[in-house]
RNA sequence: GCUCCUAUCGUCUAGCCUGGUCUAGGACAUCGCCCUCUCACGGCGGAAACCCGGGUUCGAAUCCCGGUGGGAGCACCA
């Protein structure tokens, strides 16, 4: 049996974008849930628009979500290279092939000639398609006027009244009518390939089984199939996978906010929580699981399941199961994974508080970037209001006479005082009293924040003298 | 405009193929309660959806037809 090839083909002309990243990630599951083979092409025939540093941006990016291609640029493969760029012979091979078989001709038509088509087709209200005069010029006069002049674009020779159908793996069987595609452009010259050209040359050449890519290519599909037929190619298998949305349920896009990989990374999303929610988008295995592992998702990822119609990309979702996986996390993984937002703290002694630090804000945390500013206080002086010292409705003296009760406590406390101690003390010194007129002033000297860990918790770390020191503070903002 | 795709809570979705078990299930978000000095975590509970209209049927979220809504594509980009 053979096992299938599948393939995810950028162009790198920006960022890794979520919705590529979302198709890799389902090429990914696809070709491991068969045992298959996932291909990375990287295409880049318009040279115009490609850039290396996009390019490397898709392999990080790519790296850092953990979806590894067996084949690609940089691990090669079989049917290197993986770069449409470096690969120009083999589509030169193919148009000349059709150029001499009639089956793809020079058109001569001007850009503007080709506007003030389109603009009366719109005018009257038909399909936008180019039927060119130039499609039963005789070969060898129009190679001779190719050869003389560059303004030409070389197109594909549309059978008239062909039904073009595919069972498409997600949808089922989608029609399309040749005569509404028109002679399309296939290629500038002939080792100059257009889009829908190569990238059928390219899933020849490379043995692909199955294109599984997002539902705005659907419409190629017809133009591609058209071009595989009368090169000989056997037809790959289709899916094509409902697009992911923004809020406003158009395709998400810049200005509906971070829309790079990068970007997601830069702001404290895990890796393994991106993986998680983008599988989750469009697909679901079919029972109630939603955290699932990357091996479970691979185990369970099922071409049938995924959805028809396209899905909003709800960032307060995955903000949540972030938060999930950051729960998830030893303290000392988290504390490596927190390290890239702070400054300069290195040394072992400041990794070991600091580990303390962030193990009492892990259950809060929904992305690694705030950590920084959710911890400051441990590291300098917290600034506040002296309003924020108030607990409920009380009055000045209550709260100073609150902050010298906890100072006194703290004074007759040991200088290691571990958590459990500090927090029976001063229970007993409340007795049955109402807690929060004592606990509340204390918190925010400490921590300067209306929303934060507990006394007991915070002062363990900060130590007997920093947390006195605290207390004394506020009460001389209160004097 | 034309072509194609699509339609269950605000969002992601289960159920649809093989009609009744659906008083439509779960999750995020939201609201309330509990825990509690605060926030979070955790626990409990609430509000919240079958696009509309016909048909088939004893019975339709599920099958059929027609509307409507939403999306995408219509390059010498990919």
């Amino acid at each position: 049996m053979l096992l299938p090839r599948v393939r995810i083909a950028p162009s790198p002309t920006g960022n890794l974008h979520i919705g590529t990243a979302r198709v890799a990630l389902f090429n990914y599951l696809f070709a491991k849930n068969q045992n298959g083979v996932f291909v990375l092409r990287i295409e880049d025939t318009d040279i115009e628009r490609s850039d290396k540093k996009y390019e490397q941006s898709i392999f990080d990016g790519l790296r850092w979500l953990g979806i590894d291609p067996d084949e690609g640029p940089e691990q090669g493969g079989p049917y290197a290279p993986y770069r449409q760029t470096e690969r120009t012979e083999t589509y030169e091979k193919y148009i000349r092939q059709l150029l001499a078989e009639g089956k793809a001709f020079y058109c001569f038509h001007s850009e503007k000639e080709l506007a003030e088509e389109k603009g009366r087709m719109m005018a009257e209200k038909r399909v936008l398609l180019h039927s060119c005069t130039h499609r039963d010029t005789a070969p060898a006069e129009a190679h001779a006027r190719a050869a003389e002049t560059s303004d030409f674009i070389i197109r594909f020779k549309t059978p008239a009244g062909r039904r073009i159908e595919f069972t498409d793996l997600i949808r089922g069987t989608v029609a399309f009518e040749s005569d509404l595609l028109g002679d399309f452009s296939i290629a500038k010259r002939p080792n100059v390939p257009l889009y829908n050209f190569a990238v059928v040359a390219d899933d020849y050449e490379m043995k692909i089984t199955h294109v599984i890519r997002g539902e705005d290519h659907i419409t190629n599909t017809p133009k591609q199939m058209l071009i595989a037929e009368t090169l000989g190619f056997p037809m790959p298998e289709y899916a094509h996978l409902p697009l992911i949305l923004g809020p406003d349920r158009s395709k998400l896009s810049k200005r509906h906010g971070a829309t790079s990989i990068d970007e997601y990374r830069a702001q404290g999303y895990l890796p393994e929580a991106l993986f998680n929610f983008m599988a989750l988008v469009g697909w679901n295995p079919g029972d109630d699981r939603e955290i699932m592992s990357k091996e479970e998702l691979i185990r369970d990822f099922l071409l049938e399941k995924v959805q028809k119609s396209g899905a909003v990309f709800d960032v307060q979702k995955l903000d949540w199961m972030n938060g999930e996986y950051i729960r998830r996390k030893s303290v000392t993984e988290l504390v490596d994974l927190c390290m890239p937002f702070f400054g300069g703290v290195t040394s072992e002694k400041d990794r070991a508080y600091l580990g303390k630090v962030i193990a009492l804000e892990q259950p809060r945390l929904k992305k690694l970037s705030e950590i920084a500013e959710r911890v400051g206080y441990f590291f300098s002086e917290p600034e506040y209001d002296k309003e924020l010292l108030r607990w409920k409705k009380v009055t000045d003296a209550d709260i100073r006479t609150s902050l010298e009760r906890a100072e006194k406590v703290l004074s007759g406390i040991s200088d290691e005082a571990a958590k459990a101690k500090l927090e029976r003390v001063f229970l007993d010194e409340i007795g049955g009293g109402d807690r929060g007129s004592l606990l509340w002033p204390v918190r925010v000297a400490l921590s300067g924040k209306k929303a934060s860990p507990g006394p007991f918790e915070i002062m363990e770390i900060l130590g007997k003298e920093e947390s006195l020191a605290r207390i004394r503070g506020a009460l001389k903002k209160m004097a």
